[in-house]
DNA sequence: CCTGGAGTTGTCCTA
DNA sequence: TTAGGACAACTCCAG
């Protein structure tokens, strides 16, 4: 049987996996192939905590993949001309992979297919990761959307199920003679010190993955809607690194979730389908609007005046010593863990972009280097919405106060007590703003920020001046 | 082309 | 204590 090449990107699974399976049902012998390329990524190449997460979901499908009799084949070098090596030393006959939607390799892959196609070579490109392509939803008027509830409607009217697919239970063999690299040697494996029993919560890999939808099912989609708010608990999917690389395919999510749905899980699960639809979202705008990973979606903003990023402010905010507890709870809990409660996410950005006024790039650039589900479209979707310069129609007054955040979503500051731990002798109440209590706080946690590091109230009102200036 | 309703996640003041 | 309205005006989107 001829040989095809599969190349393995964002798309770490053998269940549901198109590429995989076209190159099969087409009748070819697949090569599994991985090559990883920062230097074609832009200004947008993985952090060290996204990479933390790939090297052990890599070993994950390289165990896979053997366990059936294949192997995956790892290069490092340019994929286009890796691509062509294997081509040649393989002899293979076509090339699979599943689409990418970034501004930076989405040309990159269009380039290697025209050039490859032009030479009469085979190539597919499948849809692993979206339930709708970003080009499939349109507007009455023929354009893209700008606004979520729209686009919500129209994907949830045209969405059907997709058959699914588990994953082969043998392949063929890779040729011994088809060299590679081990994954140790890649240098992906963090120099972090992550907080110890991370990966006994987190397990990278497709097996990880259905085990994370199947814990979520069984527990915290009940009650998901009311609780999904609240960091202390774990009351979330836990599923975003896993849906990021490609571990398990939406569309079995909402097939799982369609499976379980009761009287009881009704709203739960509706909820929570809304969730993977702003994924959806996040995917098709950056699609359409590519430019915006960098620049404002909406233009009113280009002449805004952001207060230029201090390094001292920038690292007290990286750090989680703002001196506000729950935003020093939230960058805390990034720092060591790679991971942020969705909440919280929005707290702390509000904080960096409203309070400190600094450019929401500067939030979204360590957010890309230290989350482990950090995703190009999500992240810029996220920061421009919380920055005020994105998809959303009257953001001039959401500015979010750290303070009534806290007290409301995280009412017994267990959240803030985990992760700011000197503030644990402080009374309950006072936790929330210790500032306000100076002789508790220097008596009871001396190591702690005596002031925040930017007056709220001062804050606030500056950058609700700010925004009424734009346009 | 025009019309009208609506826009993820908030805060604060007032009654 | 709690509920309701104000907070710009604009753009998006469907009809």
């Amino acid at each position: 049987m001829p040989a095809a090449l599969v190349w393995f990107r964002n798309d770490l699974r053998l269940a549901d996996n198109p590429a995989l399976q076209a190159a099969l049902e087409t009748g070819f012998e697949p090569i599994p192939v991985y090559i990883p390329a920062p230097h074609e990524e832009g200004k947008w190449a993985p952090g060290a905590a996204s990479n933390a997460w790939r090297h052990r979901s890599l070993k994950a499908l390289s165990h896979d993949l053997h366990q059936r009799g294949s192997r995956l084949v790892v290069r490092q070098g340019d994929s286009s001309q890796v691509l062509r090596d294997l081509i040649v030393e393989s002899g293979a006959q076509a090339l699979f992979w599943n689409r990418k939607y970034e501004p930076a390799t989405q040309p990159r892959d269009a380039a290697i297919k025209q050039a490859l196609r032009a030479q009469g070579f085979e190539v597919r490109s499948c849809n692993a990761t979206l339930l709708v392509e970003p080009w499939d939803v349109q507007t009455k008027a023929g354009g893209p959307y700008k606004v979520f509830t729209p686009f919500y409607r129209n994907v949830m009217a045209s969405l059907r199920a997709r058959a699914l697919y588990d994953a082969p239970t043998s392949l063929p063999a890779v040729p011994d003679a088809l060299k590679g690299e081990g994954i140790e040697m890649l240098g992906l494996a963090p120099r972090l010190t992550w907080d110890r029993g991370f990966w006994d919560t987190w397990t990278p890999g497709e097996t990880g993955a259905h085990e994370a939808l199947d814990v979520f099912i069984d527990g915290a989609l009940r009650g998901y809607l009311d609780q999904r708010d609240l960091p202390d608990r774990v009351a979330t999917s836990m599923l975003s690194p896993h849906l990021h690389f490609g571990e398990i395919a939406p569309w079995r999510v909402i097939a799982q979730l369609e499976g379980a749905r009761t009287a009881k899980l009704d709203t739960d699960i509706d909820g929570f389908i809304r969730q993977l639809v702003w994924r959806e979202f996040a995917y098709h705008l950056m699609h359409h609007f590519p430019q915006t990973v960098e620049e404002n979606l909406n233009p009113r903003f280009d002449g805004f005046a952001w207060e230029p990023a201090t390094p001292s402010k920038l690292q007290a905010w990286q750090r989680g010593m703002t001196g506000v507890p729950i935003v020093d709870a939230g960058m805390r809990e990034l720092w060591h863990t790679g991971v942020m409660h969705n909440r919280v996410r929005m707290i702390v950005g509000s904080f960096l972009t409203k309070h400190l006024r600094m450019h929401w790039l500067e939030g979204a650039r360590w957010f890309w280097d230290t989350l482990v589900d950090a995703d190009l479209a999500n992240n810029t979707l996220g920061w421009q919405w919380i920055g005020g310069t994105g998809a959303d129609a009257a953001p001039y007054f959401r500015v979010f106060n750290p303070v009534t955040q806290a007290q409301k979503f995280d009412p017994q500051a267990r959240y803030i007590g985990r992760w700011v731990p000197e503030l644990e002798a402080l009374p309950v109440k006072v936790r929330f703003a210790p500032w306000e209590s100076p002789e508790l706080l220097r008596q009871l946690a001396p190591s702690y920020p005596r002031q925040p590091i930017v007056d709220l109230v001062q804050g606030r009102q500056a950058a609700l001046a700010a925004y009424a200036g734009t346009g």
